[in-house]
DNA sequence: AAGATAATCAACCGCATCGAC
DNA sequence: CGTCGATGCGGTTGATTATCT
């Protein structure tokens, strides 16, 4: 069986279109009121191309409510939020975003927001923390290198106050990534329970995770801590797609207040997600860590090479790999003097509730 | 200035879905 | 219920433009 392509025909014209072919192809939908039958559009019209071409140029480009220039920030966030929620349903994203085309939004995803996040650390498939290897060694080395006062950051500013502020609060994010993402760690490591975490803490009692292990944790606990008031207000129906991952909680909220759009609940602080999965999707988050270290081909050469080798009977040093080099970058934390205070207070309020 | 490389985005391709028969 | 044609969707390609060396 199996249907000869629509554009199979010969002599039809492929590629880029012409003026003259835009102004027939308007001129046909706008005096006859709409396309009709795609199939049959580009003979009455005039055009030497296949019904699909004209329909996707009319949709992409022609169409007169399409809006033209750089997407808004609202218009990011609302794609970032759309896309944690319903995944690459480009056409359902572009529903919400009126004027904007589902191949305008994916290829702004592709091009923009990606980057974006993985410059912030964030896996764009998953919109989890990422806890790739090569993420996680660049964190330590950020840490490394703000922590000892190298940290070169160009065009921050040639005033040495300012400049020392922003490399602290480099060191800040770096931090609070950090530590997020040894709770990732510890969250999709089932081995790593609470037995075997004593022998890196001492004993039980310092063991900073505790709270967050039983769910207990304020730092988790929060219901909505960050919010602005500038949430998006999903559609119902979008939460009915049975596809949606179900502790999908959304980046949305606010960019502002922190370069680059930073802010904390896309950590995963803003709500209890991490305790909730903790104690009610122990299964599906012992599957985790795969799905986290996706990712399309390319971004992260050095995982994807390993993460393929699924049967590989390494694997499991692959993973221990990234929580020892995590766990490394822990132990300097803690050794660490100067920020012992600092530590201190965040594991103060992660543990005052419990 | 010229070539190399990266980024962007319009357009294509093939599969999925839906409705008519 | 199965088949077929039309349309929609998402991944990918490749031409063009911008930036770097």
């Amino acid at each position: 069986m199996g249907r000869p392509p629509c554009c199979d025909e010969d002599g039809l014209k492929k590629g880029p279109w012409m003026p003259e072919e835009d102004q027939k192809l308007i001129a046909y939908i706008s005096s006859h009121g709409g396309h009709g039958s795609w199939r049959t559009l580009p003979k009455l019209a005039g055009l030497n191309r296949c019904g699909k071409s004209c329909r996707l140029r009319w949709t992409n480009y022609l169409r007169p409510d399409i809006k033209r220039g750089e997407f808004s920030e609202d218009e990011e966030r609302k794609i970032i939020n759309l896309h944690s929620i319903l995944g690459n349903k480009w056409s359902r994203i572009a529903t919400k975003l009126p004027g904007r085309t589902d191949n305008e939004i994916k290829n702004y995803w592709n091009t923009h927001l990606k980057k974006k996040l993985l410059r912030m650390g964030i896996d764009p498939t998953t919109h989890k923390p990422r806890t790739d290897l090569n993420h996680l060694m660049n964190l330590s080395q950020l840490l490394g290198a703000a922590n000892s006062g190298n940290l070169m950051i160009p065009n921050w500013g040639s005033h040495a106050l300012i400049s020392n502020l922003q490399a602290d609060h480099a060191s800040h994010l770096a931090n609070i990534q950090l530590l997020q993402n040894l709770l990732q760690i510890i969250n999709t490591k089932p081995i790593l329970n609470m037995d075997n975490t004593d022998h890196l803490f001492g004993s039980r009692n310092l063991n900073p995770f505790e709270g967050l292990l039983n769910g207990t944790s304020s730092l988790y606990m929060n219901k909505e801590p960050f919010l602005t008031g500038q949430e998006y207000m999903i559609d119902p129906e979008l939460l009915k797609n049975p596809k949606a991952p179900n502790n999908c909680q959304g980046i949305s909220n606010s960019w502002e207040g922190a370069p680059d759009g930073f802010v904390p609940e896309i950590l995963g602080i803003k709500n209890s997600s991490f305790s909730s999965t903790l104690n009610e999707n122990q299964t599906e988050n012992q599957n985790l860590l795969p799905a986290l270290l996706s990712e399309s081909p390319g971004t992260y050469p050095v995982n994807q090479m390993e993460i393929s080798k699924t049967t590989d009977p390494n694997q499991s040093s692959i993973e221990s790999a990234s929580s020892s080099t995590i766990f490394e970058a822990w132990d300097k934390l803690m050794d660490d003097e100067t920020s012992e205070t600092y530590w201190k207070d965040i594991l103060e309020l992660t543990f005052s509730s419990t």
